[in-house]
DNA sequence: AATTTGCGCAACCAAATGGTTGTGTTTATA
DNA sequence: TATAAACACAACCATTTGGTTGCGCAAATT
């Protein structure tokens, strides 16, 4: 077990996932966002924690509340990272095409 | 505490990231895909259980062989998120410079 | 036929995860 | 000024996770 925290765990949680497609929507405070969970506070706020810690949202004071607000660009390292593997995999197939091309030419 | 067992959570794990990564280049068996990893191959096993439980990767026996190949089509329900909660981010703006451009008229 | 290779199953373990409740503090509001 | 609202902190808990070791079995290899 190595490191942990980051982007990836983030959204591997579907309450963290509704958290952000929430925040999509607009900047909430805390009990805003909890109308529309059926968890406690303490529990919501641990996962604000999580998704303030890897910069998936990020928090600001306003009084006596907490806006939070949804940090999408966090996700390109997702899409960075599923682009990567999948240009591994196709770039298999255009090897396997060159070397049957080659083969053909023999 | 919901389901688990998702393509969100097989992803989450750096270990199996980069078992998917690995296989990307091509099928393998398990004892290949073990010489990149410092776990026991039970420790492998059990992610290679993950990945195949959600779809990331098929597994065929060959022999007494187990080849393990990956299933890339299953990263598109991440994309997929991942879009959607880019467009509702991006409406809001839509919605706001709407709202403007009504008030500017009137 | 004996041995090695490739693997599965089960038990076990520490740490992380996702949740709870209780108490306290600051900021608004009546 | 008393009260309510919005929140933080800490302690606690069951379950899951990610890892281990030991044993056994079938398929190849010598």
């Amino acid at each position: 077990m190595v490191e942990r925290r980051d982007v990836f765990q983030a959204i591997a949680d579907p309450t963290r996932r509704m958290i952000i497609q929430k925040l999509s929507e607009g900047a909430l405070n805390i009990g805003q966002i909890l109308e529309d969970f059926d968890i406690s506070r303490q529990g919501l706020t641990k996962h604000l924690k999580v998704l303030s810690e890897c910069g998936m949202i990020s928090v600001t004071q306003k009084g006596r509340e907490q806006f939070c607000e949804a940090r999408l660009e966090q996700l390109d390292e997702v899409v960075g990272w599923v682009n990567a593997s999948r240009k591994t995999w196709t770039q298999r197939f255009e090897k396997l095409d060159k070397f049957l091309a080659e083969t053909k030419k023999q």
